[in-house]
DNA sequence: CATATGCCTTCCCTTTACGTAAACTTACTC
DNA sequence: GAGTAAGTTTACGTAAAGGGAAGGCATATG
């Protein structure tokens, strides 16, 4: 596991190689999502494989509709107790069920409004039926 | 249809009524939402049957998932065009088959989504028995 | 009369997840 | 040595949907 270089990457390049922003890097740093960066001469921000890792997870979290303020607890729940990996599973599996009932009941509802929709829709389809034949 | 006199309900009796606040009715007539409504003596708010089914019907779409301003997208279109029945219906029809549309799409979503996350929950899942089991 | 509601307007505050300058270093290249 | 590109920090701006306080009428009641 020792390279004798790690591969180092700078903001940029993550960037553009995970089609977001700089900005959005330094601000998962800034609210601790990220931790701090280890920094070049010049001080510019390297990350290597880890951090990589890291972000990729967090954008995938993302993706799934948690937010970052989430992933902060989840975050702190894993550093707490991060010595006893039985314990902090059932954490996560809780969130994750909490985000599966919320999703649920999104898509119950969008259902439900695509039914009003519908309905609605052709009301007012037989409305203009009738117009036209009168 | 013409009461002798309308009951007319004023702002905080509504509120409570509905259970949202003062604020909530005020900003959506501040953001044309709810139209000006009729004062009393003493500049007070007074909403009539009709504004009460408007502001139900707001907070019925709310529910489903439509924002503000998709409602007032709508509104618009129903009132820029409320001259001619024959002409506004079909636009209207337009406008309800794209929100279909959208909504079909956010289910979709939703439902890959709900997949992805149940996946991922069942992978920990196992995880954590192989871990129990070691 | 005093006080308590209820309503009014105006205006700044909040949260989330960044966007967007401004002003400044560092590094590479011609 | 001038220009360009990429990096830095600080800090204000944005959208959505209101929250909440200040300061001011008007009505009702003991």
């Amino acid at each position: 596991m020792t390279d004798s270089q790690e591969p180092l990457i700078q903001i940029g390049k993550l960037a553009k190689q995970l089609a977001i922003t700089t900005r959005t890097i330094r601000y998962y740093e800034e609210i601790g999502l990220m931790g701090p960066s280890k920094r070049l001469s010049g001080c510019a921000r390297s990350y290597n494989q880890d951090d990589v890792l890291r972000l990729k997870f967090i954008l995938k979290l993302k993706e799934l509709g948690i937010s970052l303020k989430e992933m902060l607890d989840l975050a702190e729940s894993f550093d707490t107790h991060n010595q006893d990996f039985d314990t902090i599973t059932p954490r996560v599996l809780e969130i994750l069920d909490l985000h599966i009932g919320k999703v649920d009941d999104k898509i119950a509802k969008l259902a439900s409004l695509r039914s009003v929709i519908v309905n609605y829709r052709s009301r007012i389809s037989e409305l203009l039926q009738s117009q036209s034949t009168a």
